[in-house]
DNA sequence: GTAACGATCCTC
DNA sequence: AGGATCGTTACA
């Protein structure tokens, strides 16, 4: 089990970095609790022309600002209200693209997944690379992954709703 | 200032 | 199938 801290990784295009996540293993370490999951299922959010994205049309706000950062920066936003969403943003800085992590092992859903790793909004917009709170594993084994849709996104256009951004551990 | 909504989850 | 629950956003 190796700790992923090249930047090369997290620059990847967002495609390829959501397939490479799936897999792998995080980490954090957050008042004193270590917690370690497998990722089993991520999206891809492809920037400013996916109409399912934060930055769609190129929206600046001060919520989606880490999306605008270098690859590696950590994105974590609420949504409705109560649940935290844990995306790692990829591509070069200026490119609002992130990979969400939908799921890990022992947790079937985004906000299940923050919440098992104790994860809190402390992190957003720092770089996960060399981050004491926050890693990510890989365990040197190869994983396939299966395609399909994106999950709660009924107000993107049918294309995007359409297309095969999420992408499952197949077991 | 104010109102509407949302990349969800849990309990009927 | 529906309610919880509040930060972010857009608009006045």
């Amino acid at each position: 089990m190796k700790v992923i801290n090249d930047l090369n990784f997290f620059t990847a295009p967002t495609i390829m970095l959501a397939q490479n996540l799936v897999g792998k293993w995080i980490e954090t370490n957050i008042c004193g609790k270590t917690t370690r999951a497998q990722i089993t299922e991520t999206e891809a959010y492809l920037g400013i022309t996916d109409t399912a994205c934060h930055t769609f049309g190129g929206k600046h706000t001060p919520r989606t600002e880490p999306m605008w950062q270098i690859g590696g920066t950590i994105y974590i936003y609420l949504i409705y209200g109560m649940h935290l969403m844990l995306n790692i943003v990829s591509e070069s800085a200026g490119k609002p693209e992130a990979v969400l992590i939908r799921a890990v092992a022992g947790a079937n859903g985004p906000a299940k997944a923050t919440k098992l790793l104790n994860i809190t909004k402390n992190l957003n917009g720092q770089s996960i690379i060399n981050n004491s709170q926050i890693k990510i594993l890989d365990d040197g084994k190869i994983y396939h992954f299966t395609t399909a849709p994106r999950v709660g996104i009924s107000y993107a256009s049918a294309k995007d709703q359409a297309a095969h951004l999420r992408f499952c551990l197949k077991t």
